[in-house]
DNA sequence: TGCCCCACGC
DNA sequence: GACGTACGTGGGGCAC
């Protein structure tokens, strides 16, 4: 049995670690960013690969014996920055601790000191694994050496194999020699024969396979150009090979032996880890857990009856609800811990005390929890009305930095340094094994939790104070939870007989589609699965294949539209696609989730998720149903108001995002435009095209739409141009144009993107926050990236905090004018509601009000209205 | 179970 | 030059 070795690249790892994260550094001011990369790529590789050998190897430093043969060898390349020099001693101490090899040789560089002991290991019959960032290696790849360099990022790694190596270059992996031998490598200043690229070289390559036989027969070349340039520089072609072949023959002063890898003592890499202040990867470390970690003591006292003494005014409150959905699932416990202890109760327990409900009932008694809509939901359902809940720790967590992707108690507990209190997936498992565990463990969990959300209160107070967001906090996002826990109760009536009957025809339909593809394809095949779709069009119908994806050949939507006139079967396959899709998630997608009892859907909005300050909505989506093509409408006839009489009422605003950009950057063009009541979309194309807006034609004003859009969005000329199927180039002269034509929008977006470098976050009207630490990475895609978020966030998070205002006033309105109507839905910029006819009218006025003047901008805002019997018909 | 591809909304 | 590109949710296929 062959022995498994793990051989890395220490310096392009490093490398890539240093260039991939954010330049940390520790609280000794020691930068660790590569290592505390490379660190979480090695937790990794252990986890995956359990090696049994294991070796890093560097490089030796300046010169090596190729400098020999081609003085100019890695020449012109930027000095390595000190920032990740400094780093290599520190991250070679740590690989001691992790007791793993590590070796470099005088004039070899890491590659041939891999290239050696892999070609070594694999005749001995091991099985060998190189993790690197660099392609050249993959010259090594064969039976038994699989290859892993890196994607992004560090632990993104493609995994190359003889045969899929094929599959992603289109050579074998001994011609990786030649592929650079010809196409040369500008980062190791390799000359190649210049002129010719990668496609260049592979298509020689499949012709010719070796470079010998290329320059043997070089007439058979096509192309006199080409044929040209390869004589005259056949030279520096064979000289590239010498110079990317990988030496197996290094002298290294060590042994395949002397790599073997046996484990690591845990107490000494945590010790590290605590050094270089990598907390979050402790708990990583095998061993670790078996070290118990002190739990938080907690005297949960669990009482036969509930007590006056025991409800104090200001108490902390958790519900336990094992499942996701609250509207379905059970409360396995409610605990309480305020300054007399905690207390533990069944929910038939707090259901059958008259105290206690009046307790609940009570807005002066202050209660404390986390996830507020969760928790009043939850009641109310058990028919126990909560009042008085001021403080929610999962919304001010998210309010103080939204990008944290966890805020329950225990995650913000350990990012608090206490560490005592185990996560609820570690108490209850998860997916298939999740359950409620034994009575006591189940309080005792709870109780900690209580007792926790206790402490944590006043910590989150006093952050929210630091970022001027108790405002947002408390006038905003508190009042609209409760709101958004009375829509999902009150739930949207779903006809479910219609979306049967549209069910039944679509069943119809498709499979109608289905055979008519089969025959144009002359074979039955699984036409919803790429995999087997991409070869039927690309290879049988030898349809030009104009995208591939990471796994084959790209069957999107926008490239099949390009093939159209190709083939008939492309609009069968788009139409069968486009139904599908109604069927599978809009038709049995919401059939699933309409409640049993209610016959309506109830959905959770999630209000700290989205990193702009938008909801999102789940099970169902009510966010993306249907709308741009007439056939997905429809499905919006399947919902209806809950009682006859009653019409749904939907109101969107107009452009609010745009009418925000307008009040930010204070652009006087585009504010009188909407002072002016102009058609945004066309004064926008007769700006950036140069032209009268009556001479602004329909595409047009198609094309300054998806400008305008991009704007909003914050999509880079990339995206543009693929919205508008033009050129980069042309997709960049329109932002230019946009921008020189809204002087004080360009000057806004600079400003907030100077700012956002300063201050590492930006913010909205309201003070919502996000955080961007890649403003200044130095990988030009994350900076980017960042730089448009910046731009792009104010705009909409300033939407969303307007909407979420104008639903508290409305919900204020509503109550003060005495009217029935009662919202249902947000979609981002516009509500939904049910309401009774005769309500129609008066409900239009307040409506309107509310909307258009819950903020006062320097540009009106405007509010479009339209009723009718289903959602459909509210157009 | 987790990832990829695809598609729906704003 | 940088080769990947708003914010979300969900379904089906597929490899493990």
């Amino acid at each position: 049995m062959g022995n498994k070795l793990v051989l890395i690249d220490g310096n392009s790892i490093a490398y890539r670690a240093f260039f991939a994260l954010p330049l940390l550094n520790n609280d000794k001011g020691v930068y660790t960013n590569a290592v505390y990369g490379f660190t979480t790529m090695l937790l990794k590789i252990l986890e995956e690969e359990s090696p049994d050998h294991m070796l890093v190897a560097f490089d030796a430093g300046k010169t090596t014996f190729r400098h020999k043969t081609y003085e100019e060898y890695k020449g012109g390349r930027q000095k390595t920055p000190p920032e990740l020099s400094e780093q290599f001693p520190v991250l070679q101490d740590l690989l001691d601790a992790f007791e793993i090899k590590h070796y470099q040789l005088d004039q070899y560089e890491a590659d041939d000191i891999i290239g050696t002991l892999a070609r070594e290991a694999e005749q001995r019959g091991d099985e060998v694994t190189v993790i690197s960032g660099d392609k050249d290696l993959l010259q090594l790849v064969s039976e038994r050496v699989t290859v892993r360099l890196t994607k992004k990022g560090i632990t993104d790694v493609d995994t190359y194999t003889p045969a899929s190596l094929k599959e992603k270059m289109e050579i074998e992996p001994s011609q990786i020699i030649h592929l650079k031998a010809l196409m040369g490598d500008s980062s190791d200043n390799i000359p190649g024969v210049p002129g010719v690229g990668e496609k260049t070289a592979v298509k020689l390559l499949k012709q010719f396979e070796t470079l010998d036989n290329l320059y043997e027969d070089l007439e058979a070349v096509s192309g006199k150009k080409l044929k040209e340039k390869l004589e005259a520089n056949k030279e520096e072609a064979y000289m590239s090979k010498e110079l990317v072949t990988i030496e197996i023959n290094a002298p290294l002063q060590m042994t395949l032996q002397d790599t073997s890898y046996s484990g690591y003592e845990a107490s000494a890499v945590k010790e590290q880890f605590q050094n270089l202040g990598f907390s979050s990867l402790l708990s990583r470390i095998e061993g670790h857990k078996e070290e118990e970690v002190e739990m938080i003591s907690v005297d949960v006292k669990i009482e036969e009856t509930i007590t006056e003494d025991m409800l104090m005014d200001e108490t902390a409150l958790i519900v336990e609800i094992l499942e996701d959905n609250y509207h379905t699932s059970p409360i396995e416990a409610v605990v309480l811990s305020n300054e007399k202890g905690v207390f533990a109760f069944s929910v038939e327990q707090v259901m059958e005390s008259e105290i206690f409900k009046a307790w609940a009932a009570d807005s002066s008694k202050h209660k404390w929890v986390f996830d507020a809509k969760r928790t009043v939901v939850a009641f109310k359902r058990c028919g126990i009305p909560l009042e008085g809940v001021t403080f929610d720790v999962l919304l001010a967590s998210y309010l103080v930095n939204p990008a944290v992707n966890n805020h329950d108690i225990p995650a913000i507990s350990h990012r608090l340094g206490e560490t005592g209190i185990p996560s609820d997936e570690e108490v209850y498992g998860k997916g298939a094994k999740r359950g409620r565990p034994e009575e006591d463990v189940l309080y005792e969990h709870a109780g900690r939790k209580a007792l926790m959300l206790y402490r944590l209160k006043s910590n989150l107070e006093d952050q929210l104070k630091q970022n001027k967001q108790e405002d947002l906090f408390y006038n905003l996002e508190m009042p609209l939870t409760v709101i958004l826990g009375e829509m999902e109760h009150t739930g949207v009536r779903v006809d479910t007989d219609r979306l049967k009957r549209m069910g039944e025809e679509l069943e119809g339909r498709l499979a109608e589609i289905e055979k008519r593809i089969y025959e144009h394809a002359g074979e039955e095949f699984n036409i919803n699965s790429p995999k087997q779709l991409g070869p039927i069009l690309f290879e049988k119908l030898g349809l030009p294949a104009l995208k591939k994806t990471k796994t084959g050949y790209s069957t999107a939507a926008d490239v099949l539209e390009q093939l159209s006139d190709e083939h008939e079967i492309i609009d069968e396959i788009l139409l069968y696609r486009q139904l599908g899709k109604l069927q599978s998630t809009y038709i049995e997608g919401l059939l699933k989730v309409v409640h049993k009892d209610t016959g309506k859907v109830h959905t959770r909005f999630n209000q700290a998720l989205t990193q702009t300050g938008r909801l999102s909505s789940t099970d169902p989506n009510l966010q993306n149903i249907p709308i741009r093509l007439e056939e997905g409408r429809k499905i919006r006839q399947a919902f209806i108001p809950s009682e006859a009489g009653w019409v749904i009422f939907a109101s969107d605003y107009s452009q609010i995002e745009l009418r925000v950009l307008a009040h930010m950057s204070g652009d006087e063009k585009l504010i009188q435009s909407f002072k002016d009541g102009e058609d945004i979309h066309t004064k926008t194309a007769s700006e950036v095209f140069g032209v009268s807006p009556e001479e602004v034609n329909a595409d047009m004003r198609r094309q300054a739409k998806a400008v305008n859009f991009g704007i909003v969005y914050g999509i880079s000329d990339y995206g543009l141009s693929q919205s508008l199927g033009v050129t980069r180039k042309a997709a960049q002269t329109y932002i230019d144009a946009y921008f020189k034509s809204y002087p004080k929008v360009k000057e806004y977006m600079d400003d907030t993107v100077r700012q956002a470098k300063e201050e590492g976050f930006v913010e909205t009207l309201m003070n919502r926050r996000r955080y961007l630490p890649d403003m200044n990475s130095r990988n030009f895609n994350r900076r980017n990236a960042a730089e448009r978020t910046a731009m792009n966030t104010p705009i909409q998070g300033t939407a969303a905090d307007i909407i979420k205002k104008a639903m508290i006033d409305l919900a204020e309105r509503l109550t003060q004018e005495d009217l029935e109507a009662t919202m249902l839905m947000q979609v981002h910029d516009e509500l939904i509601l049910e309401v009774p006819e005769k309500e129609v009218e008066h409900l239009t006025k307040v409506v309107k009000e509310v909307m258009e003047h819950t903020v006062e901008l320097v540009v009106p805002l405007e509010v479009d209205h339209s009723y009718g019997n289903t959602w459909f018909d509210a157009k």
